[in-house]
DNA sequence: GTGTACATGTAATCCGTTACATGATTCC
DNA sequence: GGAATCATGTAACGGATTACATGTACAC
């Protein structure tokens, strides 16, 4: 049974509706044209999938009539599964974009983690790994900003445009958020040093920094 | 056999140094103490773990010798076990946070997908999405900032307290690039109505928008 | 002849979640 | 009396990855 409200739309990860955003942007594509364009846009800001996923997925929405696809035959070429959206599938795709929750994005920040723990490391250990970390962030930030302008020319791409242009901004703050921790880490270290001792291998590491359950109270919020 | 380069730290994901880590930081810690103070902290830019995860992990530490238990019974309290890291898990975490490959976080963010799709819905549909995130971000960012506030008070928590610090700064900017999207739809709608056509449901689509094959060399970078 | 791009899929496995089961204590 | 917190775990499942299997066309 039906509520009134229930969503206009299947429960589906978000990574299927990406799948069936591209397919609303373009003409059939192929699982293998769907992954390229993928790692060149979503990736960015979502998802960069394996290509096994991705045939996967396309299965998946033509089982629920959200896609179909025919096999295309070339002359010297190895045969094409195409896939097009159908008119259920816009509908559903358009209901999903309107209608789903907002949810947070969900960041895993591995390089944060590691500095996290840095009373583990001397702290000329820490600056490296977050210098490594920019140089990475530069090099996606430069392909970002290339992709968005070559999106821009393309009529019909507003959108994934925009969405190129602000991971280019994102990749901005992320290299600023960095750099400031250069001198963080520093300050951290220096923090550190007053309440110090030296283990076994000479490398700092707090002393008894007080029980998680001892000070619960102090930190609730 | 083991060759010359290997890593001097067992292969484990993220997630279990997650844990380790903050074996690290303190006196011995329940499953459950360790889930909160994941929440309270690590979650912001890595990983906020169900429970049940967080017991499996603590059972792996120990099955590795990176970690140990005792169990804690206590009158009219329900038994505990508290782990405790080890002189070989402590050398493991430092090595790890030191010396694994510095990769490049990895960001889904729910929002910008539907954004990326936007050519379905009205731009003021879409707007209101992101001033529904911004509204999120905006108490995610008063919670860390609090916290931060909170951990600075902590003796020995200086890069706990750097990463909280680093969480307000990021979803300052998450704020920052999210306000400035609300300009960006308009001018993507604005930019899109010179190619749209309208459909059978009266909304906005984008007229073949060139398909992806066909224009791929021109989009090589 | 070697590697890369095109092209599609299956099987095994991993990481992590939700649902379930259990039970004491404390606060309203 | 009921909800929330403390406290620990198992079982089932889901989402996604890597490894594997297969084969053509084209450029170097």
């Amino acid at each position: 049974m039906v509520s009134p409200n229930d969503p206009a739309y299947p429960n589906l990860p978000a990574t299927s509706w990406a799948v069936l955003g591209m397919l609303t942007h373009s003409e059939p594509l192929t699982g293998y044209d769907a992954k390229k364009w993928a790692d060149w846009s979503i990736g960015f800001f979502y998802w960069s999938p394996s290509i096994s996923q991705v045939y996967a997925e396309l299965k998946k929405l033509e089982s629920l009539g959200l896609a179909e696809s025919r096999v295309v035959t070339q002359a010297g070429e190895r045969d094409r599964r195409e896939y097009a959206i159908t008119e259920l599938g816009t509908r559903a795709a358009r209901d999903w974009s309107r209608e789903a929750p907002v949810e947070a994005p969900v960041l895993k920040h591995g390089v944060m983690l590691r500095l996290w723990m840095g009373h583990l490391n001397k702290p000329e250990e820490l600056k490296a790994i977050v210098r490594a970390h920019i140089e990475n962030i530069e090099g996606q930030r430069a392909q970002a900003a290339l992709r968005a302008e070559h999106s821009r020319a393309e009529p019909g791409w507003a959108f994934p445009t925009m969405s190129l242009t602000w991971a280019t901004r994102y990749f901005d703050a992320e290299l600023d958020l960095a750099r400031a921790l250069l001198d963080d880490i520093d300050e951290a270290a220096r923090q550190l040093a007053t309440v110090k001792h030296k283990d076994g291998l000479g490398n700092p590491v707090p002393i008894e920094p007080g029980r998680w359950r001892a000070i619960e109270d102090f930190l609730e919020d």
